[in-house]
DNA sequence: GAGTGGTCTAGACCACCTT
DNA sequence: AGGTGGTCTAGACCACTCA
């Protein structure tokens, strides 16, 4: 259960001493007043000039002390708005097949789906190598954009097989969309395959999240299948990097010393 | 299989035509080398110095696009020493059991393992609950750095319980601390219980692994637990985001619809 | 010791958000 | 319209790596 929520809680939690360069000064107070509750989560930070009078830096050297932070995930920026204190990541379990729509209320944030575009698109070759169809073979075709809380966290780029469910695209899609699956198509899944890369989010990316190209982002891929073995659905979200955490709990398949052939 | 391994899999590929910032036409020009292969994996860039010439740009915008490049994984920086071009990553199946050692030979890279300390070390409260001993309880804490083919990826440190494992210190503990665990003291691990979360890599661990501090990384808390359900081992790994891939490969365990309460 | 990246300054103009 | 961040310039000095 207990999740380490603080950053006291990790073993490597950055030393507060050392002076070392004055940007880091700088993200050690900010961090400090985040740590202390003196900065919730939302709560806008002063302007770069603001800080450039506080500390009597150049804006260059403040720009760096945020980017930090926003690497550190602690502040994210809103596009020539203002920087932003971050509100806190939602854990995300792939192994418990609950869809986002409710694993983001169930940990008692309001999730919000928005459909960007949704249209019938001939699969490239490595869509029809993962689908098992021949290439230029229509495949539906989804963008969606969530957010939680009023913020956006992610942009999802979904592929369905027609075959599997025709006339999918007529349904509403701003919501669950495993569950329209299930319900209008009995289309249920026996598993899933995901994989996760810390990547960069940018171009159309970037913009639809409306951040900075080049903010770190995580990349989750997620192949859904039935018991036959049919991929159901095949999705991949980038996400926010601040937005998310992963929470694995599961039986061990191998074992050390297991000859690992195969 | 097939896990997509060129930027043109992803759906959300940046664009290579927008003029945008001078920084990013930089960046595009520097991917693209890498994506054709003329800058192959490990290959130093010119200095920025060098690339202020080629570009007329100021060095500061250098830096951007060199900045933007590493967030997006395709090039590190060696501190003082320049900026190289990086290397595939390696996936990390939490699924399957074996230890750093062999799944990163597996891929057909070289893993190695050096141990930067060990000793034996109160348990703090939030390491006592983990543990379920009583804080202050002496636990030994292992801290090692692993690279592959000679490039430091990660740092971890290890906490075990000495009640479990007495006199573990005593062991050569530069190989497979998990083999150790299961052939000297016939602990295997029944479960495990994995946390994953993009970080920035600072302070000491920023210095371990040579990079620069506010980095971006991939935090991994693992937490192995025998079929008594006694802790193994716990452990944290803090990984530059550009080396590590995570592959999840299982059976669903709830449907859509279930009510979810517990 | 020459060259590298790391840090910092003090300006500037722009596109865009906010009110 | 005023303020914000986004981008860019042209310098500077430093700590460090590397040959």
């Amino acid at each position: 259960m207990a999740t380490a929520s603080k950053t006291d809680d990790f073993l490597f939690a950055p030393s507060e001493e050392a002076p070392g360069p004055q940007y880091l000064a700088l993200r050690n107070r900010i961090a400090e007043g985040i740590a202390r509750g003196r900065l919730a989560p939302g709560v806008r930070l002063p302007s770069e000039r603001q800080l450039q009078l506080n500390t009597g830096a150049a804006r260059g050297t403040i720009r760096e002390a945020l980017a930090q932070l926003e690497a550190e995930g602690l502040v994210y920026r809103r596009d020539r708005s203002g920087w932003y204190v971050s509100p806190p990541a939602v854990t995300y379990d792939p192994t418990r097949w609950a869809g986002f729509m409710s694993y983001v209320a169930e940990q008692g944030r309001a999730p919000a789906t928005e459909t960007l575009a949704k249209e019938t698109a001939p699969a490239t070759p490595s869509l029809a190598d993962i689908f098992r169809v021949s290439p230029g073979t229509p495949l539906y075709d989804i963008t969606r954009r969530r957010s939680i809380d009023g913020r956006t966290v992610l942009i999802e780029r979904i592929m369905v097989d027609p075959a599997l469910a025709p006339g999918l695209l007529a349904h509403p899609l701003d919501g669950s969309l495993t569950r329209i699956l299930a319900e209008q198509y009995d289309l249920t899944v026996a598993r899933n395959r995901i994989d996760m890369k810390p990547c960069a989010l940018t171009g159309a990316t970037a913009d639809a999240l409306g951040v900075k190209p080049g903010t770190p982002g995580l990349l989750v891929v997620r192949s859904s299948f039935d018991a036959a073995g049919r991929v159901v659905e095949y999705d991949q979200e980038y996400w926010r990097h601040d937005a998310i955490r992963v929470h694995v709990d599961l039986a061990v398949r191998e074992r050390v010393g297991a000859s690992v052939v195969e």
